[in-house]
DNA sequence: GATACAATAGACCAACCGTTCTGTTTATTC
DNA sequence: GAATAAACAGAACGGTTGGTCTATTGTATC
């Protein structure tokens, strides 16, 4: 699947992306970082605008399967897997690295609904709704559907805001608001 | 202050931000589109990134005080002024014009935190902010600080939502998701 | 050792970018 | 009507971009 060279250039592609922006980086920066002649970046993955969606496919898969994997091993308890959530994002924010949500960039760098980065980007946006969605199902919470759109435009406000003010505090505050969110879901269940 | 080739330079330049980029929109786009010389661009702004800073910084100021008339409008209650800003979201995401927040794109754009775009889109937020906390203090409501900057952080939330779903949706949930923590902020109050 | 394939460096291309310069036209003011 | 300044159209500039082509090198397999 995924030669040596192919994945030297998506990750580096990646970095540079993410901590420069997508039209700002140049095909030659990353050649140079990577290492790697510029006919292997044509050969594997044909434009430069098909490597971004390759970079942000692989992105979005990889991120979603670690946050479940970082959720679960915070709590067995759904429940306190969507508040996981929000811790996870709590710990990325204060991480050095820490720059913005690639996804978020990608749209805005693509106004064009239509252009293949914008729709990878919104493909990463219906996988975190239906994450949050599923946790929700699991929780037995009331209307999973609308709950999971909820959290997930929290989670999308908490990320545009730490990218500006680049503290964890955004993070804090998200579940600070998930938190009355499930609360209020929950005792609606039982509500006469 | 402001001559008439100037604004028409400013209104068009924004026009085209917002619904190609930034750095998408080249220079001669926008003076074809302004029917406007290159030099009174020049003589104007001295460069196309500080073009780029007086229409985020125009934007801005217009947006806010926009803001402010429409909800003073809705009621005069400023618990109610407060949910009136997510109608006003609302009528926005709703028409065809809507196209995402300029200045979420510039933060995109200019990843450099340093950079004078970034810096005034830094600014929109700041000032986003303190409307909604002045909003928070006139209703005698706890902790305006933090009320603010959650009230902002949902607003963020519903607008890079928006800008993806193209629907009024996330200014809806939005909406009843700062109801429910205005409510809950409101009895803490009268809390034992 | 021959064949085949992948990857290399780097020249090369046309297109576009933001910016500057030139020379002309228009409008304002005295 | 002369003088001043602003706005004009558009050529030209140097630099960069994404993308292609060529010719060479390394590395397997048979």
């Amino acid at each position: 699947m995924g030669s040596p060279k192919r994945e030297k250039l998506l990750e580096c592609a990646r970095k540079l992306f993410e901590t420069e922006g997508f039209h700002t980086t140049g095909i030659d920066r990353i050649l140079e970082e990577a290492g790697v002649a510029k006919m292997t970046l044509y050969n594997n993955f044909g434009s430069k605008d098909m490597l971004i969606v390759a970079v942000l496919e692989q992105s979005s898969k990889e991120m979603i399967s670690r946050l479940k994997i970082m959720i679960s091993e915070l709590s067995n308890d759904p429940y306190e897997q969507i508040l996981g959530v929000f811790d996870v994002f709590s710990d990325w924010f204060s991480s050095t690295e820490f720059c913005g949500c690639m996804f978020q960039a990608a749209v805005a760098e693509f106004p064009d609904q239509d252009s293949k980065p914008a729709q990878a980007a919104k493909a990463h946006l219906e996988r975190m709704t239906t994450l949050f969605e599923g946790l929700c199902t699991n929780a037995e919470l009331p209307n999973p559907q609308k709950l999971g759109q909820m959290l997930a435009m929290l989670a999308s406000g908490s990320l545009c805001t730490a990218r500006q003010v680049r503290s964890k505090q955004p993070a804090l505050h998200a579940r600070e608001i998930a938190e009355i969110l499930l609360e209020r879901a929950c005792s609606s269940v039982h509500a006469p």
